[in-house]
Parts: structure tokens; sequence; C-alpha cells
DNA sequence: ATGAAAGCGCTAACAT
DNA sequence: ATGTTAGCGCTTTCAT
């Protein structure tokens, strides 16, 4: 088991000082070209890496950023992720993921880890803080972006999508095709994505003149069995809906599921809508009707903020929108004839 | 902004070396009580985290994991991910993702993180080897683990499942429901993985005295759209498939979109079968019968070999082989009597 | 039970 | 253009 070389090693090989090698490789232009080129040779013969943790002990920061997330099990986030990391790529930097599981605990574990010396920053999508942070109020400043949620107040820069407008402009396309009946399956209520998803259904049926019968709007909390069960709840209303507006696309695809187990035709008998396109929101049967985000987007655009924000730039606190599409797919059709 | 607190900070409060600051908090049990209580509040009260940089240039070692995978846009790979988080956590590891894209340039930049001190070992899932390490034969030894795929000949301690069995067994199921024309989408050959459920496939044919007609095995790539075209393409076939097993999940669900489209009952016209029961395999309408992978447990597995092989265990050579399930949902039913 | 001192491997300030 | 030197913050001998 032969002893990974040192910059030492490198060094001596040739006669120069560890400083020099230091430079060669670090790009600095600093080293003249005889030597340049033979250091370079003997460190690539050598197999040379530097020990990043000797070098993040000298430079004092570490090239990483973590990304934290609610639930890395959930496909959503790894498009985010996936911009994230091009433009960490990039900018020579490395992704953690971090996973919270609500864990307060786990949160602000991964807050300590940018005290730690583990990562230079942070890029947030749990919507919220530890609370022990937000009491000392020793948030504002830290180099951390917040994506995909809002946490108000934090002094935070946001990267995120207009999800009040989103969800209102859902729900007109259902309005246009002349359903009246628009029922509405929420996210975990009263957390601030679903509220907004949920507004800007109210708001969309309030500005068409459209009531809003009792058991019109289910209680969920994104997940797909929940959505299913819902679904039914609200095929079995006195005057059941003609059209679903959901606040996700898992839930989408539960109300999906259940009115196919009741032979109910999409969207010949009832219209669903769901929110996020999700990775399959094409492939399943009929294809989903949904919003849209550019989740590569927000990834990247995030990475750029929280580089700026490293770099000791400043950033803008108003928070960046990103534009959403209302994808137009199977799931929707015109209203059925009045009974 | 206020510095982080050092450990000579901690240590000065109180009046003490760092030294023993250091023994304080790592638990050594060589610190007596009346100090050990006051340093653990002082450090508290400081907020004091120790600099991992620091910590690990002295110790030698990061206590993270790299889990690479091929392309990280696969929610496959985030059950997989989930247990090995888990078995990371409890040993006080962290997992660095990694995303090779199928780029040999990142699959060596990812060995290299294992030199440079960025992690301490490798759990691959990418079912090949830099073409440079492999030349040069310096693979045995590394702390890596290969898992859900299979490198020949790597020295390496292998985590997966029995792919072959598991498709043979798909395959009979189709059987035992009496159908006899049975079709099968691969995967992208002559790749590891796809051979070998390729072979399941021909196994279970040729041990029931099937037939394989021309056309039979179309050779896929894992995709959903793949998948849907190459359903069509079985379909069109002058004596089409009753059944066909699909080489992931992804295809089948490509192939069942097809079935719809054309107006084809799933499984009355035809049956499908997937493999992997991915997240979503069980909502789609007809749930997907799939081959279920212990992906979770999968994880774990190769998780406590790499901590094993980390802290220089001998770890057995002989692959470890995780049990899989077939799943029987929706997807498929017995064959239609014959025209 | 605690302290003093050394040193992990690197980079950057300062010299030349 | 290159070498010398110091030191990042920690853990761990070794000494007491």
């Amino acid at each position: 088991m032969n002893e990974r070389p040192r910059i030492k090693d490198v060094a001596k090989r040739l006669g120069v000082s560890p400083a020099t090698v230091s430079r060669a490789l670090s790009g600095s232009g600093l080293v003249a070209e005889p030597t340049l080129s033979r250091i370079l040779d003997v460190a690539r013969e050598l197999n040379y890496r530097p020990n990043v943790s000797a070098r993040n002990l000298r430079t004092q920061r570490s090239m990483s950023v973590l990304m934290v997330v609610r639930d890395i099990g959930n496909p959503f986030y790894l498009e985010v992720m996936k911009g994230v990391e091009q433009a960490a790529r990039e900018a020579g930097y490395s992704v953690l993921m971090g996973n919270t599981e609500n864990d307060p605990d786990r949160e602000s574990e991964y807050f300590d880890m940018l005290r730690d010396g583990h990562a230079d920053g942070m890029i947030l999508m749990t919507g919220k803080l530890p609370a022990r942070l937000e009491a000392e109020g020793l948030v504002g400043g830290l180099p951390v972006v917040v994506a995909l949620e809002t946490i108000e107040d934090s002094g935070l820069p946001h990267v995120q999508i207009d999800n009040f407008a989103a969800a209102q402009d859902a729900v007109r396309h259902l309005i246009e095709l002349g359903h009246r009946r628009i029922a509405h399956i929420t996210g975990p209520l009263p957390e601030g994505m679903s509220t907004l998803r949920r507004d800007g259904w109210r708001a969309a049926m309030a500005g068409a003149k459209l009531p809003v019968p009792d058991g019109y709007e289910q209680l969920g909390d994104y997940q797909l069995h929940t959505g299913q069960v819902l679904c039914g709840r609200l095929l079995d209303l006195p005057e059941p809906p003609t059209a679903i507006f959901c606040a996700n696309d898992e839930s989408a695809f539960g109300a999906v599921h259940e009115l196919h187990r009741r032979g109910r035709a999409v969207p010949d008998d009832v219209s669903v809508v769901g929110f996020d396109d999700i990775y399959l929101s094409e492939a399943i049967f009929p294809p989903l009707t949904t919003v849209s985000q550019p989740r590569a987007d927000i990834g990247r655009e995030s990475m750029s903020m929280l580089l700026e924000l490293i770099a000791g730039g400043k950033v803008a606190l108003d928070p960046i929108v990103m534009p959403t599409e209302l994808k137009i797919r199977g799931t929707t059709g015109p209203v059925a004839k009045p009974n």
C-alpha cells in the first residue's frame, strides 16, 4: 500500500520548493516555463493531488456548498439539484446533499456544518430556519439562499416561483374549459407554499364569481395516497366537482388513480390539474396537465446567488421569481354537458 | 460579524489547555468531572464546533463517504441513498453524492476524491471503473464497495441482487398465467445488468419450451419513451405478444402508455411486467406488476461493508445477494382466449 | 488528570 | 521567479 504523494515529494523530485509546486499547480501564473511544465509532468506522473483538508484549513474555505431538502426521497429535488450541481461545478464547488426529514435537530445540524467549515454556503429548500438561530437573530448575513420556499423576514435572498399566480392560472384554465364546480386538494396547511396555491385557487374562483361549496377544499399533505382518498371524498359529495385542482402532482396522481378505480373517465367525467410537473407526469395515462417549474434553472440561479454571497457580494433581497408554465396535457378537457 | 470560536477560546475561558478541551469534547473519558461539565457548558454557550478541516487534517480522515451514481436524476437511487445515509449517520459519517452522467472524466474525478482526502470510501453504482485505474491495477484494496451493478475481476466487494433469477421468476409468473407469446424490451446491451435480465427471460422461455419469434427481443435503453416506441413495434408484429417483460419500470411505463394509447386493455389484452419497483410504480393505472429490489437495504448493507473496509477489516469478496420480490399488481392477468 | 509541544499538508506573506 | 517561514485549528504523543 504505497503512500499518497505529498507536495514535498513532488518538490524534492525536482529540487524545487513546495511553494513553487503549489504555485504551479494552482495556475497562479507565477512560475516560469522550464519549471512549470516539469512540475506539471511530475505531478501527473506521481498522480499527486493536494490534500483537501490541508488546503481547506489553510485557505479557510471548503469549496463545497450544502443543498438541504426536506425529503431526499422526493424526485422533485433531483432536477433542482442538477441545476445546482452544474453551476457549482463550473465554479469549482462540490455539492453536499442534506436531508432533514423535517427533523429540527437535523435542520440545525446542517447549519452547524456552515460554522464548522464543512461548507461555505447553503441552499435551503426546507422553508424554515432552526428555531434557535431564528430566536437569536443570527441568520442574516449567513451565506444562505432560500429556494422554492419562502422564509419571511429572514433577511435571506430567495429564488422561487409565484405559486399564487401559477395556481390561479391553472384554475383559470379549468374555468375557460367551462368548469364551474372546481375543487381543490391542498398541501399541508398552513405551510406557506400550500397556502399560496390554495389562495390562488380561491382567487380564481372568486374572480369568476364561482361558488366554493362546502367540502370543495380538502386538506391534503402532498401525498399520493391522501390525494386518492380525498378525491374519493370529493366524488361522494352531493354535488361532486367536475374538475379538481391538486396542490402537487403526487396528489393529482392519486386523484386520477381513484377516478380510474371508480370507472370515471379522465378528463371526460372529471378534469385534473397538478402542480410541479414531476418526473413521470407526462408518462401516466392520460398525461397530467400541470404547472411546470423551471427546476434546473431554479437550482442554477440559487447557486449563482450563493456564489455571489460567498464572494462577499451584496445580493438583492427581493425574491427572484422564476417563470412557470401551465403544461396542458391529457387530464383536462371541456366540462361534460350538465346532466 | 463575530468570529467563530476556536478551541483555544474555549480553553482560555476556563484556564485549561486546548488538549483538555479536545479530550472533553471527544468523549474520551479522560477528563475528570468538575472540569468536564464546565468545558461542555462553555462549549455549548459559545456554540463551539471543532473545525472539520483541522480535525480531518490531523486525524487523516474525513468521516465522509462518496456514493457515486450514473444519473442522479434517476429516483431509483434515492431510496438506495436513504439506506446509505441512514447507516452512515449512525456511524457518524456524511454522504457525498457523486453524479457521473457516464462521463469517464467525472468517474475518475470521484476516485481522485478518495486520494485527496475528500472521502474515506466510496459506494460505486456506475458499473465501471475508470480505465486508467483499471489498467494500472490499483483498484484492489481501495475502500470501495460496488452496489447494484457488477464489476468483474475488480477485486472489490459487491452488494447486489440476482438479476437473472429475478427476471426468470417474473417471466415464469407470466407463463403461469398462461402466456406463451412473451416479448422482452431490454435495457442497454451488452451492459451487465441488462444482459442478466435478458438472459433470465430467455431461460424462462427456454425452460417452458416456448418459442422466441423474431422481433420478440427489442433492444431498449431503460427509457420511458423508448419503451413506448418498442411496445408499438411489438404490437405491429404479425404475431404480437400477449405479454411484455420490460427490463425496468420506466420502459414498462412507456409500454403501458402505448397500450392505452392504442386502446388495448391492460392486462386483458396485454400483460406488462417491469423491474425495479420505482417510485410511482404502484400509482400508475393499473398499478405495475414488477420486481421489487430492497433498495434501502442494499444501501444500508453497502454502507456497512464500506465501514468495515474503512476500518481496515477484511470483507468477503463473494457478492452479497439481496432478495427480490415479484410484486404482482394490476398489469398482469391471465392470457386472453386465443382469437 | 492535565499541560506542553509537535505536526498533519498546505498556501501565502515576506524575503531575495 | 523562486525559496523561507509561519501558521491555519486541531489531536495526540509525551511528560508531569
